[in-house]
DNA sequence: TTGACAGGCAAGTCGATGCTTGCCTATTGT
DNA sequence: ACAATAGGCAAGCATCGACTTGCCTGTCAA
């Protein structure tokens, strides 16, 4: 996958706002799983998917490269990796509009 | 509108390469107008769309805070607005994979 | 071994979104 | 005044994206 592709996906994946609480909720707490995620979104954020719908999401964020998964027997562990977000921040640079 | 809605339409404006490829003229230069926007896409980009849809695409980076437009005379000129962006970079803090 | 649990695959639905087309308004210069 | 220029509005289309439903695979414990 060409990199510029692979930014792409980045912003399309900060674009939903069910992966952005996903995030939220992986920045709070690394290696957590599938049903954690599902419940703590019904919980917290009020969102109350099915199983197969957060693991599309975790598969987005998997592919921009901000989700780690491993597998470890039964159980798929997610890990945040934030560090393709600087990107954003350096790409355009500080400019106020006024001032 | 409420700032969930307004942060969540950052994110949005954001999800859209056309836009993104706006920021970045934008960054480059200020004060631009519709027609200079339209022909810079198309020379340094490779995007040849129709003025409209380049139009709806800065409605849309205004309406995130992303973009402020002023209209003076015939011309309505174009400025980039990165504060927004800040809250992006500040949301999920620096947080490596491994190690 | 077998049932329960964690997760995966694939098709289908439906609303959101990017873009075009056609026409209209406003400002400027001659 | 009027033609040319810069931009706006709105409807229509076609693709994409989020979500569900139904079923299958793999792992662990009793």
């Amino acid at each position: 996958m060409p990199i510029v592709d692979a930014v792409a996906d980045i912003y399309k994946a900060l674009a939903d706002g069910t992966r952005r609480a996903l995030l939220d909720e992986l920045v709070e707490r690394d290696e957590q799983t599938l049903f954690e995620l599902c419940s703590r979104l019904a919980l917290k954020h009020d969102l109350t998917l099915t199983r197969q719908a957060v693991s599309q999401h975790l598969d987005i964020l998997e592919a921009a490269g901000l989700v780690e998964a491993e597998r470890r027997g039964r159980y798929k562990f997610h890990t945040i990796d934030t560090r393709p977000l600087a990107e954003i921040a350096e790409r355009w640079p500080t400019r106020k509009a006024d001032a």
